[in-house]
DNA sequence: GGCGAAATTAGACAGAGTCCAATTCTTATC
DNA sequence: GATAAGAATTGGACTCTGTCTAATTTCGCC
């Protein structure tokens, strides 16, 4: 289960409220902007670029600029609202969902699909470098088509 | 053990003629900048961007080109002499050890260091998605300093 | 409503990586 | 060793993601 559910029968003004509430919780003052930026993630519960966000954010008309979004986003990763993917060389994704849990990823496609946490472990693991803690474990599958 | 050992006695031109063999024996044909580009890697057996590979290359004299270093590394990746390691979003490592390992990656400093691949069980993985094959599997252990 | 702080903005900028048409090199063949 | 055809390399313009900045707008609180 995650931060905000998204059933059909929500009423908007209801949702942005709820996500207000969701950002107050993790100390994020709710904005427009913010709030918008936060419907387009948590609505989908699918893994965006920073420009997928943009232009998800302005589909009816322009109301927040790249910079906000970029700002935005890194701010919630920082609150612990989102996580960064790192899989392609040539844009971050942004993760709405941020319970333990690990990636395929279609190489050819792009696709990202969540595998998940709880049935994964990895044995064997040497100790962390010196003076160093863990501050994130992914695991990430590339796939391809099968020939 | 790997594709090229880099002993402190081998004379230049016998350490460019065992290189040259490495590249032909997968299906790469041996030229000067590929030489040079297959030298900076291997030689130092440590992670490098494309342009720490260019500035490499180039030291006494600038010899080959940014596109021809990119050119390069794209075929050496497909062609199975390095691997890409995709831990920061703003710029690729070629990782001239290609048995099986993980990283850790240290998000302050940008420092990579292996996992040895021999001692990792990851259990629990789910079936891949319809129609797809491995290609890679790629664990990453972010890190910072502790408190 | 008004005030100070926080957020947003447009657009210039930076850096990694790509593209292209012209040139140069490799290699196979003689 | 010379030649020709194909492969590789080149500089430089270009694209794209993401950052920065100074000015403006909005927010939260009294």
């Amino acid at each position: 289960m995650n931060a905000v559910s998204t059933s059909a029968s929500v009423r908007p003004e209801d949702e942005r409220a709820s996500l207000s509430e969701v950002l107050r919780a993790h100390g994020v003052g709710p904005t427009h902007q913010r709030i918008e930026i936060a419907r387009a993630l948590f609505s989908r519960m699918t893994h965006l670029s920073a420009d997928q966000v943009l232009a998800a954010v302005n589909q009816r008309h322009a109301e927040t600029s790249k910079a906000t979004v970029y700002n935005t986003l890194k701010l919630f990763v920082e609150k612990g609202l989102v996580r960064e993917v790192i899989v392609d060389p040539t844009k971050v994704f942004y993760d709405p969902n941020t319970s333990p849990h690990h990636h395929f990823y279609d190489v050819e496609t792009g696709e990202i699909t969540d595998i998940d946490g709880d049935r994964i472990s990895i044995l064997g693991l040497p100790a962390l470098p010196e003076g160093k803690m863990a501050a994130g474990v992914d695991l990430i599958i590339r796939v391809r088509s099968s020939a």
